[in-house]
Order: C-alpha cells, then structure tokens, then sequence
DNA sequence: CTATTACCCTATAGATTTAATAGGATAATA
DNA sequence: TATTATCCTATTAAATCTATAGGGTAATAG
C-alpha cells in the first residue's frame, strides 16, 4: 500500500508542475486544494526540499516551487525519496538492497524470482513516467 | 512492501506444490525447511485452509495438502487472499475498491494515474504466473 | 524598523498494522 | 487410550504511519 505521504507527496508535485510560472506557491494553498492536513504537508514538502526536489522562499508571496522541469523528474525519483524501496521485497530492491534472513539462496526462491518480475514491470513505468506526464489533465 | 505473512505463504505453498505426490506435509517439516517460525506459519496455513487452498489431515500422519493443481493456481488468488490488494492504492482496486476521501475526482487524480498503470501491469504477472511455475526451480 | 507573513525544525503522541507467542481444544491414527 | 498433529482464540511486543503541537527563523512590505 502506499503510504499517505506519498500520495500527498505526489499530489503536491504535481499542483506545482500544473503551474505554469515558477512562482512559490504556499503551503495552504496547496493543503486546501488537495484536502491535505496542512501540517504533514509541511513535513513532506520540507523532505522534498532537503532532498533536492523543491525550492523554497520565505516571507511574504514566499512558498515552494519545482527546482526542474516537470519533464525531467521521473516517478522512479519521486517514489525513492517518498516511498523508499520500489521493490515489494528488500532482496529484489536496486537502491535498498537487504539479503533476506530466512533465505538460504535467492536463486531458487520463489518469492523472489516473482517479485522480480514485478519490480521490473513497476520500474519501468516509473521510469518512463515523469512528473509532466502527470500533470496532464485526464485520459492519455 | 511484501508483509512476511505473504512471503512466508507463497513459500509454503511453493514447499506443498513442489512435493511430488500429495501426501500431508506437516508444519513442522515446512517450517524447518523454510526458516518460518511454526507457530506463525500455523495461523498462515489455517487461513490458506479456510479460503479452499489447502487441505488438512489431523493426526498421525496429518499435515496440510494442496486441494489443487498448482497449474490452476495463480498468484492473482494467493496474493489477494494473504496480502489483500494488488493495487497500491484503494481506488484503482477491482477487488477492494474504495474511493479516496480527499480526492473529488478520480479521473484527473495523477495518483490514480500512476497507480492503475502499475495496477495493470502487476496483474499481467501475477495472473500469467501460477504456483506450478514459481515451483519450478531456478533461473526461467 | 517593525509588523506580518510563511517557511523551518524538533519532538511527541495516537492509531493502526504486523509479527509473533501462549496455551490449550479437538480430531485422527496406531 | 496414548500419541500425534491440526484447530482456534486471545494477547502482546514492536514497528510504522499519520498526524499535531509549539515555537524558531528569515524575508517582505510599508
């Protein structure tokens, strides 16, 4: 399941990359039009900030804005930095790597022969997805 | 992530289905051979019971059996009855569907977006891949 | 220069889920 | 009738998630 976070997450990137300028836009603006409770977005566009994903601007007209262009931040990105791991078991995982505790060899696991097979499919829609891909309204 | 009752599960069932004949297989044994603590692996196959999976034979020479082909089981039905949905998100679930709160509509939700993709595409695989092909051992 | 605005930061708490354990009841077999 | 092995409920310990609280800091306007 994914977590609150990055679903909120996600929603906040994409209301900054439907706008058109780059202009900061503030935390409550963004709570109220994506019904987030504006205190854990807080939280999260601060992580997003920390880790490179937005800039921010303090005081009067101040808020976040994107530090890129929508088309060059895919959800492979988004998702690592919000979710962690894409991978659905840590001995499949590229970037979270974990040798499982029970598993004598991963090679004739079973478990993980199949979720390899998912992270790969899952990998490549993120990657293939960016974050202008998103903020396009509807169908496609 | 994957929760270990799945894990633990799948690798139960890949232990029953790779047993040549059909012959009770005890916890004891499985838990062993898998490195699953028995008394959690004693709810996990109960459950594995209750939903028609499995069968069992209490007693001396009691254990629990697969009730099918492993070729007529895929993992579409083993996932959904240890882990729930395959979906990431509840309202791109066909089986456990239920709409966001925050969320006003889904049709121009990027979330849902993302999600059904990745949705879809996990299905494919686990609805083309059966316990008998997870059974058989290494690369393929 | 000072009031206001809006982000910055840490800590904590409540709720939920997960993972496991305990302890005995029940049924089948030899 | 003793032994074996599943059946079943309840409880707990730990982890994670989802916020909330409460103030600090920097920028802007007038």
């Amino acid at each position: 399941m994914l977590s609150k976070k990055t679903k909120y997450g996600i929603k906040a990137l994409v209301h900054l990359a439907r706008q058109n300028d780059r202009e900061p836009v503030q935390i409550s603006t963004i709570s109220k039009s994506e019904n987030i409770s504006q205190k854990f977005l807080e939280s999260i566009l601060l992580t997003l900030r920390k880790n490179g994903m937005l800039g921010s601007k303090k005081g009067k007209g101040g808020g976040y804005y994107l530090l890129k262009d929508p088309k060059e931040i895919p959800m492979t990105t988004v998702m690592r930095l919000l979710e962690g791991p894409i991978a659905m078991v840590p001995c499949v995982s590229l970037n979270f790597y974990e040798k499982c505790a029970d598993c004598p060899d991963e090679n004739i696991c079973a478990v993980n022969k199949l979720m390899l097979k998912v992270r790969d499919n899952t990998l490549e829609i993120f990657r293939n997805t960016t974050l202008a891909d998103l903020s396009e309204l509807a169908d496609s």
